[in-house]
DNA sequence: GGCAGCCACTGCGCAAGGCAGTGACTGTTT
DNA sequence: AAACAGTCACTGCCTTGCGCAGTGGCTGCC
């Protein structure tokens, strides 16, 4: 049986390549869709309601206005989102993610999310409370090093 | 206190968003070293000992091989990583890397080293066990889904 | 009413990657 | 041994996603 340091150095190792595999498997679902990851990502950012700002949607992408204007071109061609007028500020606009193509999306992570549920429902309160703190600090800890970091985030703040 | 299934709510919303920033993050780490972030993911499956063969590293990067040879060809300019022949098979090489600017690249993940290490330790074994069961069989399903997704009637692009 | 600042958008150029084909090399088969 | 099919890394050609810098429209503040 492996001790605390062993699990936590197991952690370690294992935490890069479930984020590779990851990472993987959402440009496999994107290329199902006959669309960019960069699309799919920014359509999680929609639906998830964390923004429906351009700029804002740009800078969470790690993108420029200017390509994400290009972004959503492509989005509203390959019916993922729409633009919308923002009545309150007539040089910005709303992005609206579109019900369209839910089903296909939907179906394409089923594996996925059925793999989640499952796992998730064979760990106790504690073991939840655990993983939860972890990738919420975690969110935070790699949007802050990423902020940290020099030159990185020029093209949106320049 | 959250119940159970609030929690799973929780930890199925907070790994998109945990995933999502570890990428940016990664993007981040590769601009400040002149360097794609695909050349910082073969780097570290390097570094990991996941392989040394090109045709499997394109595998594992999702990519071709003729967009390796090229990436290859970057990473020795980047002095990322080195060609060697292979003595057993001549058509084939090894993929070495190097220790040049592993230096650099340890200075960029200091922050995100350290938080590992510090949330980590604060979980007790139960806890290390559940995250690293997680982890593990996470990558695994999602390899495995990336191979056989299923099919999906296609959209017309207009 | 003028002005600085912000917004999304556009022309241009670059570079990463796919595709298909090439030469070198392998193990196998007859 | 000689021909064969299969595999390996590599190469030209092309597409495309994105950064950069500049543009016009709009806002809020003097």
């Amino acid at each position: 049986m492996p001790d605390q340091r062993e699990l936590a150095t197991s952690a370690a190792l294992a935490l890069p390549r479930f984020v590779g595999s990851t990472a993987l498997f959402h440009a496999a679902v994107a290329e199902r869709m006959a669309v960019t990851p960069t699309e799919l990502h920014c359509l999680h950012l929609l639906h998830g309601g964390v923004s429906d700002s351009p700029t804002e949607l740009a800078r969470l992408l790690g993108m420029s206005t200017g390509a994400f204007t290009r972004l959503l071109d492509r989005m509203e061609q390959h019916r993922l989102a729409e633009r919308a007028p923002d009545p309150a500020d007539r040089r910005r606009l709303v992005v609206r993610p579109l019900p369209d193509r839910m089903a296909e999306l939907a179906e394409l992570y089923a594996p996925m999310a059925r793999f989640v549920g499952e796992r998730l429902a064979r760990l106790d309160r504690r073991q939840l409370t655990a993983l939860v703190g972890f990738l919420t600090d975690g969110t935070a800890a790699a949007e802050q090093a990423s902020g940290n970091l020099p030159d990185v985030t020029q093209a949106i703040t320049g």
